[in-house]
DNA sequence: ATTTATGCAAATCGTTTGCAAACCT
DNA sequence: AGGTTTGCAAACGATTTGCATAAAT
């Protein structure tokens, strides 16, 4: 999606929650449509500038519960966000590194996607659970950590 | 594996990083082994007679260093802890609620399990990135949240 | 006896929250 | 104006850590 898009999508997922898409929700959104990575909290300030820290953290939770962005809880010190997938048009999972806590992304042939797609199905009807998603990590060492 | 199985396995690893076997590790193991899904801290505190909390999250450490527990981080407030897989013999993820954060095990066919392996060998390959293991989420509602 | 584990209480640190000023409509 | 968002600083809470005592070898 070209960023003109990606901000009608925005607004429209916003204001379907009650909420502005205000400039620094703009920049913020901008920010994580740039990356081909999910961004921590310290990157997220570093890049958007003189954003504080507190509003960050609050439109993350807007952003989050609007279907906007999507939080990734690793074992590392910092939550990461990303763009919400529907929004960037690419399913992808991470590659997580258990030195650094560094995350990328990383996809995995459409075949096996809807293989395990449909496994997932059944599990969930089996355990009587109403599934959104699923998230596929791997953990390991990264180039840098090896 | 059987309960003096496991405590012998514990204890080859745990002396192969110099650490004791005490008995309130022992104690947290067994906890761990009754168990079929992970446990949070005050859950384990719970069932752990007198234990202090600060000594079950200093032994976590160290069984997660020996390789006898995982330490499962989801986005809910406390971290959850299980027996490695290779000390119960089941491969198995978990359905992760999103309103309650309750945490259930699953497991895939093995058919299924097998074709993601071999697809995420390469991936990793592709990263240059030296994989120790994956992870398989489905977030949702569980049934008493749905 | 010397090292290691434990319990208690205090510290840490990512994240959340209260409040007053700035902003939008 | 009336309500929302922002920045600052203080509060929160899960986890970690310092230190004195207890346990293990």
């Amino acid at each position: 999606m070209t960023a003109g898009e990606v901000d009608v999508a925005v607004e429209t997922r916003l204001t379907s929650v009650e909420q502005r898409y205000t400039a620094k929700r703009r920049v913020l959104v901008e920010i994580l449509r740039r990356s081909t990575r999910p961004l921590t909290m310290p990157e997220m300030l570093e890049q958007g500038d003189g954003l504080a820290q507190s509003s960050v953290y609050r439109n993350m939770v807007v952003l989050e519960q609007a279907g906007v962005v999507r939080r990734i809880v690793t074992g590392d010190e910092f939550a990461r966000f990303e763009l919400a997938e529907d929004l960037t048009g690419h399913h992808h999972h991470h590659l997580v590194c258990t030195s650094c806590g560094a995350v990328a992304d990383f996809i995995v042939p459409q075949e096996i996607e809807d293989l395990l797609e449909s496994a997932l199905v059944g599990v969930a009807e089996a355990h009587e659970f109403a599934v959104d998603g699923h998230r596929l990590d791997l953990s390991g060492l990264c180039r840098r950590c090896r």
